[in-house]
DNA sequence: ATATTTTTGTAGTATAATTACAACCAAATC
DNA sequence: GATTTGGTTGTAATTATACTACAAAAATAT
């Protein structure tokens, strides 16, 4: 018959069955909640398993579908299908006997599920809180120590261009200096993997007894960091390697600095357009 | 030809299906060939279906599932959708007018692409050849500048805890300078996004004639860099946002970095555990 | 309490996936 | 050149699965 008119769907089933959750009826949402509870196993389930194992009816499971906009069940277990992290892939530690394919194949899909899991699991409201504190700035200043250094300057890289005040700091002398010297309106991006780095926990204090709103990123939950932040994201990975050299979690930690970048520039693309095409403009002579 | 069965899966199902063509009987290998023409379509199709496109019938359909150590043809059709580019997901850039949570998802998901990608297309061998010229290094020595050189400074961040003496400089005198005291087993990671960063081919030509092996991280194909090189590791993604801040490939080459990383100190643990034990245990004394 | 609406499940129908088996084809044998 | 044999393929029946029509039950309003 006639294909229905594609829809576009700018967010994921799981995120779409969270979102008409309230709107359904009682046994609909048991449904939702079973689903949900273990969206893995409905894929292997059939329509009669899902009903049973929700407590309801099949015809109920086939209405829940269509609360979603999908044509049947079948499409149901299709979009989760696609929608979950890579397929057979389970989480697995590089092992010293493994070659340089296994880690090579372990490594790129532990980042791509560390990235697929972040961007089901943050709370974007928690970045756009962050993008409206960094748009209204006055400065920004961006603190990281070790590897989290890294992740700092690249935020500092990206955000200078776009014209507004900012500096990148390291060294733990330089960062408590400029915290004391920020003000209310200014804002600190503090990146600490651990959250508990005490050099960078100082530094936040000072940045806030000098009025600065603070962000912190961090690869953990209900760190020392977190709760002396005005805003935290937390990016939350299991790592694949050595986690001496936590890369999932940073890679992450990129992307969602990259979000807020983006997310900024563009949003007020009028003001800084002319500053990043002069920025552009600049770095060509650079070339060969 | 001894029928071997010691099939693991560590390979996708497309790989599969492409690994078990040859064996395949001339019925079968019309499904196949129709499945790989379009697996996109296949998801959406029937069994019937399936065999009417591919001028066969039903049951052909399903040994040929079979001969891939699947259930049968409802198996195939998850494994397709699940290991499928993220589904619907076409490649788009950011528009002006997108929300957050759009430029979120847009962003996440054209990374999640750009790393398997690259999983898929990246040639091992070179990877390879690159560990086995690091693990013999002498001396390790990173350069990028602007943008990469939080890549340089990222890479030099691991690899100076396995005990082997490295620099990072992001100074195009220093990185000359320092390239002229290599001699021959020493090895230039040079990383340029480019791969045409007029300084970085001025250090990499000293560093090439003091006798330094060259590894070269790029962000294009067939660029000067890649020409000087001993080994040109090319990270090919198209950007979801500004170009001016390429941010899918700088975590692809992150990545790969990573990867070199792992492999050389899984390879030789032995040599390098009593190291990293050092570093990790000096490292937590900085947290609270 | 009765009517009306909404929600839910029962029972049946249609469709899709799978199996059993027979027809087919090609090569080898008599 | 017919006949057997082995493997390959499709037809037809079987079973499982998804879906629909409708009526029972529950909730709400009158």
């Amino acid at each position: 018959m006639g294909k229905k008119v594609k829809k576009v769907q700018t967010h994921t089933i799981l995120a779409r069955v969270r979102a008409v959750l309230p709107a359904l009826r009682a046994s609909e949402r048991k449904v939702a909640e079973t689903l949900l509870r273990n969206p893995e196993a409905v894929i292997s389930k059939s329509i009669t398993q899902l009903a049973e194992d929700a407590g309801t009816s099949e015809p109920t499971v086939i209405r829940f579908c269509r609360k979603l906009e999908l044509s049947g069940y079948m499409e149901l277990k299709l979009s989760i299908a696609r929608e979950l992290p890579s397929g057979a892939y389970i989480h697995e530690n590089v092992a010293e006997t493994d070659t340089l394919p296994v880690v090579f194949h372990k490594l790129f899909m532990a980042a791509g599920e560390a990235l697929s899991e972040t961007l089901k699991a943050l709370d974007v409201g928690l970045l756009d809180r962050a993008v409206k504190a960094l748009a209204a700035a006055g400065r920004i200043e961006f603190y990281g120590q070790g590897g989290s250094a890294v992740v700092a300057r690249d935020a500092y890289h990206k955000f200078f261009r776009l014209g507004i005040p900012c500096s990148c700091h390291d060294d733990p002398h330089m960062q408590v200096m400029s915290a004391s010297l920020l003000k209310a309106g200014d804002v600190l991006l503090a990146i600490s993997h651990t959250g508990s780095t005490r050099d960078i926990l100082e530094s936040v204090r000072v940045a806030k007894e000098s009025g600065a709103t603070v962000i912190g990123i961090t690869g953990a939950d209900k760190t020392p960091l977190s709760r002396l932040c005005d805003i935290t994201i937390s990016v939350l990975s299991k790592e694949a390697a050595l986690v001496l050299a936590p890369m999932t979690s940073r890679l992450v930690q990129l992307a969602v600095i990259d979000v807020l970048f983006v997310t900024l520039a563009m949003g007020s693309l009028g003001h800084h357009r002319q500053q990043l095409d002069r920025v552009k403009r600049a770095l060509i002579g650079k070339r060969f």
